[in-house]
DNA sequence: CTTTGATAAGTAAATACTTACTTACTTTTT
DNA sequence: AAAAAGTAAGTAAGTATTTACTTATCAAAG
């Protein structure tokens, strides 16, 4: 059985994406997350027993965040398309309130080898691949969208897209109205993978 | 006026990037490198005055070699389409004999503010962005590609799902064919924006 | 005989993590 | 109800190790 999430550690993973944010990978050193707490790092081994335990909560943390807003719009009566749409609005949404979790998509790569932290990318990965592809094939099924592509083409196409509008905008230093750029993006992709009778 | 590149200062970046697909940000260190090129750490600095330097030599040595393979392109008599088709193709082929050079690819936000390293990744960018937008709007002037998205969001489309796929692959250890997943994947974006009279 | 490229052995600063101890509460025992 | 014991969460000051980089010295090639 899992332990619960103390609210000290959920404000530990919140300080974690702050610093993130801030300095990069390499200004998140112990020192600063303690600083950024306002305690001493000694308290933060109260909390987590490695760093890496405070990554890898934060990226499974991201993780159950999307599961719990995506996976019902499966269940929704909506069209295929809207229900993408609807996948990616929330994404949108939530990164604009939370922006310190853009590290938590973009962060393949970023992060040591430890077999803690890749499960959890892993698994935020999958988590959304699979709603994709629900989605696309079912819309395909409607006949809503073209059969010229694979659906694994489209899921590439649309999470590559995603993903580069997310580095851009952290490159902007979050400077533009993500959900609108984004919801427009995605609007003209969908255009071009619906199905022409 | 900028020093040519030694040979030794080549081998310093090509074994850079080993170590770096093979270790990660983290593993770039001054000792690994040495190591990696079987000398001592103070045998470094005879060829790099920090390391930052080494690793904006990389992005820039990179960054000089797409725009040797590329531009040209632009320069023949072929349609839109197919010029496209060169450039990520000729990119493929590049990455997989040099799979090394995928971190250049992948760089954005992996190493610290450094102004050096910073204004080398942008400039690999831009190059790439100039040749891709060059190549769109003489498409969509000859009718060959669809006007219903803008220029660059049709860049955005191609280079998201290019560099998604070279996350992927690198991702898979460089274990599936580049060039020909590529080529595909790209044939068929290129389908969907081609333009429908 | 001087420049070039290497080595061996350092340096100070930073890193993740630990230790011994304290403080503020809460629970249990009498 | 008061005293005793236990616990959660903190601190200050360490630890060993690693980091990027430097210095003094040497070999040899032009």
């Amino acid at each position: 059985m899992k332990h619960s999430i103390s609210a000290r550690q959920t404000q530990i993973i919140e300080a974690t994406g702050k610093v993130l944010m801030q300095k990069g990978i390499k200004g998140l050193t112990t020192k600063n997350l303690a600083l950024q707490m306002g305690f001493t790092e000694g308290a933060l081994y109260r909390h987590f027993k490695s760093k890496d335990d405070i990554i890898a909560l934060l990226l499974n943390y991201f993780s159950a965040n999307i599961s719990e807003r995506i996976t019902p719009i499966l269940e929704t009566t909506e069209s295929a398309e809207n229900q993408l749409k609807m996948v990616f609005k929330s994404q949108f949404n939530f990164l604009s309130q939370h922006p310190h979790f853009v590290i938590a998509i973009l962060s393949e790569g970023l992060f040591d080898e430890s077999e803690k932290i890749n499960r959890a990318i892993l698994l935020v990965f999958e988590t959304k691949m699979d709603v994709l592809s629900r989605i696309i094939n079912s819309g395909k099924i409607n006949q809503e969208f073209t059969l010229q592509l694979e659906t694994k083409e489209i899921i590439h196409l649309l999470a590559g897209s995603f993903r580069l509008l997310i580095l851009k905008w952290k490159f902007s230093k979050f400077e533009f109205d993500l959900p609108a750029e984004g919801n427009q993006l995605m609007k003209s992709i969908i255009d071009l993978i619906k199905y022409k009778s």
